[in-house]
RNA sequence: UGUCGUGUCGUCCAAUGGCAGGACAGCGCCCUUUGGAGGCGUUAAUCUAGGUUCGAAUCCUGGCACGACAGCCA
């Protein structure tokens, strides 16, 4: 298939250093999630763009996992990581690493940053480290154990490790400038101790490094040639290439891009774990939840969020995405892709007065417009079905051109048919809708050309599969959900209607049969997925993914 | 009020000193056995003040605005 070259800022930088020759025309990306949490929208950007970029030029892409914090990270999160990153397309091969794997090797390290006079132990604990080392706008002072001699700093460094000191007592900490405007050049902390349980290293350590220290030496090992990384890391990079070169090894290059924000939706790593803690959805893997599991779910395909991921493009400013873009993207690849079928969700009953009773016969149903090669398939249609109750209106509203008294619509595939009169119960609600059908109109026949205003699908009742499906909405109600009224947080901006389930769906029989994961556009409605956890053997539960663009919501809205 | 960074249609992204263009959203029309899809059209932007230049969104200077940074998180 033909592409049109991807072009960025960082793809620039990327081409300038291949004419200069300054990695031995290498690229080598990565990406370096901590294994604290599942992967969102936002991280599929920054897969997308290092996994893409080393595609496009021929080079290696890496996962590494930064594990460098053993108090917030867990296994459960490196497996769905690893899954996550595989369904994006992210080709790692055989170069699956772990910053733990390194731990001996930057231990080493520090010790080379001892010996040159160049870090040093440091006894001031947490409180008063923050007490020395200034403010934005005033330098900081100098710790008073900052000229120790190398031996002394090996000794302590060594018992550091040995775990001879309790967490928080003492750190290793650059020995850089406590005069910096750059407060993290203003002797940064390069090991701090920690008694706690590695997910992989178990209790072999009781010192772990910090990101700036661990993350360059991380990338230097893997000779990595473009550190990619979101903008927040931008201030840091001063003390990425200061550690490079205190220690003279191999230097890649640090580039940030803005990180993506979406309208109503929260990424951050701890707000997703707040909705998951406390239970305003059921899991990481919600469908409403913006993490790779929850759309997956939900019934995204990896092509539409690779997709959306090249649509938004890469650069360095702040930047909000509209969520209708990606809805835009999954519209796009179902509508092309995805088997049609008919569902009614909000089912009404409609009896055909003038067709025979015990009476079955089949319709022709195209299975997807866009794809000449997905076939027909016959849907059974009877005297009674059911159609939704949107596609009924007893006292229709301006420009509404469905079923109403005296009105005639299209059964999709079958028959036009006239609606005659309404049963209604007690309280005065239509429960059946009683129609005539015109026998020269079906589908095929010569007399099916009549134009009649609004073609609407149904269900025989006879026929009809029970289901659950589950209507999705967004999870905020806010553009913004960290827009709040003074004192509450993203929380009050919940949308209390993100999820309705409808019990009592109707759909063609052949549905039964659907596998999970298996998309379809259910016609005139949206797009529905089976779910891959709640759905049983011959009951399909089905999940909304998106609807379908609605013209006649926004009439409706400006007719009220 | 320190350092670093960023300011282009409503929203994103382009234009790399030479006609400000694309996508989404919006609006209008056409088409349609999905009020879907599709087609056509359309609205709409260079933060600001100077300077350099034949010519500036782009280069320079000064404002202004926004973002990040004062974890032993990443």
């Amino acid at each position: 298939m033909e592409e049109k070259e991807k072009s960025d800022f960082i793809r620039d930088i990327i081409n300038d250093d291949l004419k200069t020759n300054k990695f031995q025309r290498r690229v080598h990306t990565r990406f370096p999630p901590e294994p604290n949490g599942y992967l969102h929208i936002g991280h599929a950007k920054s897969i997308c763009l290092n996994a893409g970029i080393a595609k496009d030029f021929q080079g290696k892409f890496n996962l590494r996992f930064d594990d460098t914090n053993p108090s917030k990270e867990e296994q459960e999160y490196v497996d769905s990581i690893i899954e996550d990153v595989k369904w994006l397309g992210g080709n790692f091969e055989d170069r699956l690493f772990y910053a733990s794997d390194y731990f001996e090797q930057m231990y080493n390290f520090a010790v080379t940053l001892i010996k040159k006079g160049k870090a040093f132990v440091c006894d001031l604990n947490a409180d008063e480290m923050r007490l020395t080392r200034g403010t934005l706008t005033e330098p900081g002072k100098e710790s008073p154990y900052r000229n120790r001699s190398a031996e002394e700093n090996l000794d302590l460094f060594a018992r550091m490790k040995n775990g001879e000191y309790s967490n928080g007592t003492k750190t290793l900490r650059a020995k850089i400038d406590m005069m910096s405007p750059n407060i993290n050049l203003r002797d940064p902390v390069m090991y701090r101790i920690v008694h706690d349980e590695h997910h992989r290293q178990g209790n072999t350590w009781c010192v772990y490094p910090t990101y700036d220290w661990a993350h360059g030496i991380e990338d230097s090992i893997e000779k990595i040639t473009h550190s990619i990384c979101t903008l927040e890391f931008e201030n840091h990079r001063p003390l990425y290439d200061w550690y490079l070169n205190e220690l003279e090894v191999y230097h890649p290059q640090q580039i940030e891009f803005a990180r993506l924000n979406l309208s109503f939706t929260v990424l951050s790593k701890r707000k997703l774990l707040k909705l998951v803690e406390e239970k305003h959805v059921t899991g990481w893997d919600d469908p409403r939840m913006p993490t790779i599991a929850g759309f997956r779910r939900r019934g995204y395909t990896s092509a539409s969020i690779i997709n959306f991921c090249d649509m938004i493009g890469v650069a360095k400013r702040d930047s909000t995405i509209d969520v209708s873009l990606l809805e835009y993207s999954i519209r796009e690849d179902l509508n092309k892709h995805s088997q049609r079928a008919m569902a009614v969700l909000n089912p009404l009953k409609l009896v055909l007065t003038n067709y025979p009773e015990g009476k079955t016969e089949d319709c022709h149903a195209v299975n997807n417009p866009e794809d000449e090669a997905s076939g027909t398939r016959s849907v059974p249609f009877s005297r009674e079905l059911f159609i939704d109750q949107d596609d009924f209106k007893e006292v229709p509203p301006p420009k509404y051109y469905r079923l109403s008294p005296g009105m005639e619509v299209r059964l999709k595939y079958a028959y036009i048919i006239k609606c005659e009169s309404v049963v209604k119960d007690d309280q005065g609600n239509v429960i059946e809708v009683h129609c005539t059908y015109d026998p020269d109109t079906k589908s095929g026949m010569a007399g099916a050309n009549r134009k009649v205003k609004a073609t609407v699908h149904w269900i025989s009742a006879a026929h009809a599969k029970d289901v659950e499906v589950r209507l999705y909405d967004r999870l905020f109600v806010k553009e913004n959900p960290d827009e709040t009224e003074e004192g509450k947080d993203f929380l009050s901006n919940l949308n209390s209607g993100s999820l309705q389930i409808l019990k009592n769906c109707k759909v063609e029989p052949m549905l039964a049969n659907a596998e999970a994961g298996q998309g379809f556009q259910f016609e005139r409605t949206g797009y529905f997925s089976v779910d891959p956890k709640d759905s049983a053997n011959g009951t399909p539960v089905f999940n909304r993914v998106v609807t379908l663009k609605d013209t006649w919501a926004k009439i409706e809205q400006k007719y009220r």
